[in-house]
DNA sequence: AAAATCATTTGACAAATATCAAAAAATCAG
DNA sequence: CTGATTTTTTGATATTTGTCAAATGATTTT
């Protein structure tokens, strides 16, 4: 739980109050792997916090799922346009391993938003880190190849090619699980 | 300027002395076509709010340039990785046509923020906007081919087609010139 | 352990897009 | 207006990556 202290306290030492209302909103929950967090069609009501494990964000194109992004441990992780305007996702997330998150509702943000000054500015925080970190991968995808995609996964998350199939990581780099193959007998 | 309010109270009625306080923070200023709002390498100090004409937020790969987002008439726009952690912009960004902005400072902006709780709130919303906007861009970009991106520029964004070049709108689509002078020619 | 299922790799070929070169069209300067 | 410059289009070819099919390897079930 300290995991998720820290990376709240990572921009300004909150109040203790603020702090303590926050995380008793907040449960903790085990899921399996392969389990999901979020499904797609239903509007995603939760923010979670990955205190355990790692997590995979994927779409449906046709009959093929395309994975989206990868978190790990330390990184809050939703559905962000579910969350946000409370309608139905289009995402679903499903957990890479078994997992310890700490979840809390969205009404149970907003309320604790609303009541602590400190959190909402931490929250904004968070938003603008997060956003940041889109546009960090979307420019990337533009400007590198195949090959630089893939090393560049390496050197970010290299956790990640052990956790997740060829598959996820292929679709996740924009390329066919045979190209990612050829990318890796290549190294 | 009530373009900007309009675009300000989508949200949330704000206080008058916070709209106030906010509105007379920020600058009016002009610029001709082709004149940069923000030049990489140097630090974004401003947040600008386009009142009329339109912009485009590039980089560099190797020696050219590579269109990163078009922005319209009451649109936010900086470099907001650089505007956020006040570091040096990797993007510039430039007018397009004659256009007539609204201006604030960082410092003026996190200043009015700490003083006007309902315009740290109309912030954070804005914030989740341009965070899901940005999110649907990059898996648009995921899921489509060469001509699906034009057409979905067509229909979003048609404006663009008439102020932006040939080659602006080809690096925006991640696709060379001459594809996109036959993708046209095949419409 | 053998059979069955699933995931990954390899090869042959096809499709999409990039690159290079040149022509045509549009824009600009004197 | 006219020649010069730039932008866009068109054509030929090369490259990258995807698709399909088969082979290999790994994992699970009985």
């Amino acid at each position: 739980m300290s995991k998720l202290t820290e990376t709240l306290q990572k921009f300004v030492d909150l109040e203790e109050k603020s702090l303590k209302g926050f995380l008793e909103k907040g449960k903790i929950l085990r899921i399996s792997k392969s389990e999901k967090l979020i499904k797609a069609g239903e509007i995603c009501e939760t923010l979670f916090f990955i205190l355990e494990g790692s997590v995979r964000s994927f779409y449906f194109k046709d009959d093929k799922d395309v994975t989206i992004s990868f978190s790990l441990e330390e990184e809050f992780i939703t559905s962000m346009s579910s969350f946000i305007t409370q309608k139905p996702s289009y995402e679903n997330i499903e957990a890479l391993e078994d997992c310890e998150l700490w979840a809390i509702s969205h009404k149970d943000l907003m309320e604790t938003l609303a009541r602590y000054r400190d959190l909402e500015y931490v929250y904004r925080q968070l938003l603008e880190e997060y956003y940041i970190r889109l546009e960090e991968q979307l420019i990337f995808s533009k400007f590198k190849t195949a090959k630089e995609r893939y090393l560049e996964l390496i050197k970010n998350k290299p956790k990640i090619i052990q956790k997740a199939s060829v598959g996820q990581i292929a679709s996740f780099l924009d390329m066919s699980i045979e190209t990612l193959s050829r990318i890796r007998a290549s190294l």
